[in-house]
DNA sequence: GCGTTAATGTTAAAATTATAACATTTAGTG
DNA sequence: CACTAAATGTTATAATTTTAACATTAACGC
């Protein structure tokens, strides 16, 4: 069998124009609007380097974001999702009807956007597209989307504009997620453009929340982006994390929840 | 049966929670999670409403675009998706190389998206989400999100400030479509908000392009925007549509292509 | 506690999808 | 034109998913 076919390609090519717009084709629709067997679509589909693939019968993008990463529920990972959505639940427990939140990029917070759909009446304020496509499908969720030049690295924007616009509107409270903290050298995340954003967003909102995993502690990263005592609140889920964290003299307690 | 159920019902929502960040679940590893048998999965999804369906044996989110809207080729849909994709075609063909373009909300240019892989070089400028998705996964294409407050009816942002922000970029071509076209009463859309950004594209860009269905021909909308000679090219897809475009003295003469 | 009903589990059969083997067609070459 | 090899089609078989029927368990009222 070759690897380079030309017509095949062309068929993939085809299918791939066809499917970018979003849906699914049934193999048996596919073969017949190329005007082949099934059989040969199966086979373009295994032998070509191709962005479609097959899930039960079917052909979908597999760059979309619903469906290719096959939630593979091995133990370590459904633990570790498991864990992902018990920090979410926590951070949850202090968002009130109402709120305007500001939600940071990364995918510490996507498991808490399905959540809100629980509430009468939110705002969400986001510079990630990821955040954003998630509170799109809320129909009780207002989103405002603060664009951009986007970087596909943590999949939001950034603008000289970003700060200001930020601080125009009135967040209520600010969850902003890291990639390490470090009780020297701060709190950090991989890229600078996520930086002032972030300053903003802490600088103007009621109540700040930092939520992260036990894992990013004593881990630092290239971009500084706030002190631990910036932060009302650390949501975070391990037994051991409070000792770091208790605070000199703040107004509220750093809080943290098992 | 009944048709609430109140285990189903929490079932489900877990379910749903977990696959809200993406991600297929296979059957048996939902029933593993939740503790029952995948018979019962299978009722709750049958019985219950709920956003998640099951796609050979396996759970998606049915709101992700890639996944629900499950391509039916009837005859008819064939051949109306073949007509959208050679509209695209022909606005295709006045894309270039290193291109700045400006990309209107709406279905109808979404089939042009995936097309812009076969570039080096491009930057597309949108306040559409669905279009921002699109060009999110392209590698090639610089994308520029124009943000503000979403409107899920259209898929778009509005903001105050749009129109400064579109004029403050170098935008080459403006691809716009509309809902409407007449020659007395000119082109319009259905969504006031959209109006500004359409505007700011075409008052700032070198070349503007109404990519219109011949469909739309004679047609009036609420939201006007614009007279048909505020246009150096439009791109349709019907023979009869020429008579209707033919300018009386413009820089560049209309142009339709079948 | 008993009886009733909803909820869930189990199993077998039907339908669909996937794989493999072999037959046929097509395209290119001397 | 015959020969070769790639490409595609056809068919049978295996694996998986779906459906349906019936068995079992759990919940609730009296």
């Amino acid at each position: 069998m070759s690897t380079i076919n030309g017509r095949g390609a062309l068929r993939l090519a085809k299918l791939e124009e066809t499917l970018a717009s979003g849906g699914t084709l049934h193999l048996r629709d596919a073969a017949e609007l190329c005007g082949v067997s099934e059989m040969t679509i199966r086979r373009d589909l295994s032998t070509q380097t191709t962005a479609i693939s097959l899930l039960g019968g079917r052909l979908v993008m597999a760059n979309y974001p619903g469906v290719t990463p096959i939630y593979d529920l091995t133990e370590q990972q459904a633990s570790h999702y498991q864990a992902k959505y018990r920090l979410c639940q926590r951070a949850l427990a202090f968002i009130e009807e109402g709120d305007t939140l500001f939600i940071d990029c990364g995918s510490t917070l996507i498991p808490l956007l399905s959540q809100l759909s629980h509430f009468h009446e939110l705002t969400v304020v986001t510079y990630a597209l990821n955040v954003a496509n998630a509170v799109a499908a809320l129909p009780n969720v207002r989103l405002v989307l603060l664009g951009g030049l986007f970087y596909a690295a943590s999949q939001s924007f950034s603008s000289d504009s970003m700060a200001s616009a930020i601080e125009r509107l009135g967040i209520n409270k600010a969850l902003i997620s890291a990639a390490g903290v470090d009780l020297e050298r701060g709190i950090s995340c991989f890229h600078f453009h996520e930086v002032a954003p972030k300053q903003a967003a802490i600088a103007t909102a009621m109540q700040r929340l930092l939520v992260v995993d036990a894992s990013k502690f004593g881990v630092v990263r290239p971009a500084y982006f706030a002190a631990l005592d910036d932060f009302d609140v650390v949501v975070t889920d391990e037994e051991g994390a409070p000792q770091l964290l208790v605070g000199d003299g703040r107004d509220l307690p750093a809080v943290t929840v098992t």
